[in-house]
RNA sequence: AGGGGCGUAGCUCAGUGGUAGAGCAGCGGCCUUUUAAGCCGAAGGUCGUGGGUUCGAUCCCCACCGCCCCUACCA
């Protein structure tokens, strides 16, 4: 515990730490303990700030015991949640309600009050919807009403009563029973702004998710993509499958892995950085269409398009080349936008993307159609295809480039015409690929995963979808010659590097030497999905609990330590 | 990793080289249809941490910690 709560919140934490021992109490104020004290006498109260409230609800809550309740009482038989009071009486007249006397009992959590005397009023907050609930000295009582007097914005409480409109014709429930469920020992943020600052509302997303606006409807969204993506491969014949997330190798991608260790085998294993491999073992097993939804793990920077711990789709079909992922990706995405969002043209920040005009270029052209015209003429298809065309065309890039206008790409000598290719599309059409875009035929020296074109070995048989200038998904015709595969391990591990395996996976040349058949997969970012879809901008607002640096140096000075000096670098 | 920005009450934010301010939340009082309810009163702060300059630092300088943004690698 107590790797959650900000500095502030822990001056003054004196619960036991990691180690077991107790920790120094620090000096608090006297107050009713709930917990008990431990045997060496300390304090096992839970003192968090703003401590002064945090006392004062415990007060309260012992003062609601004093009354008679139950301060955590078991369940709540609810007739309705307060999203579906608001869903289904939201437009009844006052008149209809005062005959019908619809009776409901509705649990939410408290975020407003109003206290006028002997009456106040309040929402409550259930299922994403606010309702108002009104409570009277002389409808409930002096029992119901002293408990209403020392319930706090933040508890979560049950009422049963009927509805009506009030003098401003808000749904209310006239409140005939008061419940409480639980006590919130600590407050809400501020209720006009909510949670402002961008830390605390990733470490305490669950206020995040109360007070901020839009919160929910992301990770409703985000469910929503995801049982969409599940539907469309269910229907399709694909199985869901879950490979393994520890492996003891880190294949499929190039990327640094994590390493964690098993103890009772005594072996350090990697957190998966794809599921590539595993899944085209499936197609070897007779898997023809299989599809896996989890997270990869890549030990790379974070920024806004990037976090440690991700989630993918990907999808494997035997007997299909990339040219059926093609038409499979635009029905799949165009369809699932329409489902999510209800129309196919979305707004992603400045740009209007439509999703029914697909474009399809090969990563030549993509260079020859979005060359800079003060950069002098755009090469043709056939000189980035000619040996030391893509230089050339690179050599006049950047050229223009540093005449200020434009970064120049790099172009070392070492580079060949593949990788020069790459790092020109990148420089000149990557950030023009708004409109949904399927880009195909991958320099093969970027590729090593896929098959060459027969026509033309230079090229591999790759696709990658450009949405919004984000990347969000990349396919192939997959290899599955094991000599050819077995071929480009060797080279890579040659190669070196940490983002390149220390072996060669002989276990998975073993399983293409069983025949897997020709095959198609692709994966698709599902973080990056939901960014597009949900119009946010930071890949943190689209992952519930992003990787921040942990808060070590205030929490061991919180538990009455000075960090080691030897550390202070 | 490099560049820029931010860190002041529990929350949202002002502010100044001379010992700190508002709103919300909390506390006491009034108020039986309010809507950011209102009115009265009192309370709440090692101004991120550590150094330095200064008679004096929350403010100026340096270092560190954390977060955000941009760039680079990556999906």
């Amino acid at each position: 515990m107590g790797g959650f709560l900000p500095s502030r919140l822990r001056e003054g934490a004196h619960y036991t730490r990691a180690g077991g021992r107790p920790v120094e109490s620090l000096t608090l104020p006297v107050a009713p303990a709930i917990l008990p004290h431990d045997s060496f006498g300390k304090d096992l109260r839970l003192p968090f700030e703003p401590l002064d409230q945090f006392l004062q609800r415990q007060k309260k809550l012992e003062q609601i015991a004093a009354l008679g309740h139950d301060p955590y009482p078991h369940k709540f038989d609810y007739t309705a949640t307060p999203a579906e009071v608001v869903e289904k009486y939201g437009t009844r007249t006052a008149a209809k309600l005062d005959t019908e006397r619809v009776l409901v009992r509705v649990a939410g959590r408290i975020l407003t009050m109003r206290l006028h005397g002997k009456a106040g009023f309040a929402h409550i907050h259930g299922q994403g919807k606010r309702l108002q609930i009104y409570v009277k000295l002389d409808v409930v009582g002096e029992p119901g009403f002293q408990l209403f007097q020392l319930l706090d914005m933040g508890d979560v409480i049950g009422v049963a009563g009927h509805l009506f409109r009030t003098k401003t014709n808000e749904l209310t429930i006239w409140v005939e029973q008061l419940t409480l469920l639980t006590k919130a020992l600590l407050p809400l943020p501020e209720k006009w702004h909510g949670l402002a600052d961008v830390e605390l509302r990733y470490r305490q997303r669950y206020l995040d998710l109360l007070v901020s606006e839009g919160v929910r409807e992301i990770f409703t969204r985000r469910a929503q993509i995801v049982r969409e993506l599940r539907n469309f491969f269910d229907a399709r014949g694909y199985i869901e499958v879950e490979t393994p997330m520890m492996q003891p190798l880190a294949g499929g991608a190039t990327a640094r892995p994590f390493i964690t260790h098993h103890n009772t085998l005594d072996i350090n294993l990697y957190l998966r950085i794809a599921t590539e491999l595993y899944l085209k073992r499936l197609l070897v097993g007779g898997l023809d269409r299989v599809y896996e939804i989890n997270r990869n793990f890549r030990n790379e920077g974070i920024s806004t398009q990037h976090n440690p711990e991700f989630t993918m789709l990907e999808f494997y079909q035997a007997y299909s080349d990339y040219r059926d992922l093609m038409d499979l990706s635009e029905e799949l995405l165009t369809g699932l936008v329409q489902q999510v969002c209800g129309t196919t043209q979305i707004h992603y920040g400045e740009h209007e993307i439509d999703f029914r005009r697909w474009e399809r270029l090969s990563m030549r052209e993509a260079i020859c159609r979005h060359w800079p015209t003060a950069a002098g003429a755009a090469p043709t298809g056939q000189q980035l295809a000619a040996a030391g065309g893509p230089r050339a065309a690179v050599e006049r890039y950047n050229a223009w480039a540093r005449g200020g206008h434009a970064e120049p790409t790099a172009s070392a000598a070492k580079f060949s015409d593949g990788e020069l290719t790459g790092l020109l599309f990148e420089a000149v059409a990557e950030p023009k690929l708004i409109q949904p875009t399927l880009l195909y035929d991958y320099p093969t020296d970027l590729s090593p995963l896929s098959k060459c074109r027969p026509d033309d070995p230079l090229l591999a048989e790759r696709l990658e979808i450009f949405i919004g200038g984000l990347e969000l998904g990349n396919a192939f015709s997959e290899l599955n010659d094991p000599a050819e595969q077995e071929r480009r391990f060797r080279e890579q591990v040659a190669h070196g590097g940490e983002e390149v395996p220390k072996e060669v996976d002989m276990d998975y040349i073993r399983a293409l030497c069983h025949a897997m058949p020709p095959a198609a997969g692709e994966g698709i970012g599902i973080d990056r999905l939901t960014m597009l879809l949900t119009d946010s901008h930071s890949i943190r607002e689209v992952i519930l609990f992003p990787l921040l640096r942990p808060e070590a140096r205030s929490l061991a000075a919180s538990a009455g330590e000075r960090p080691d000096p030897g550390d202070a670098k």
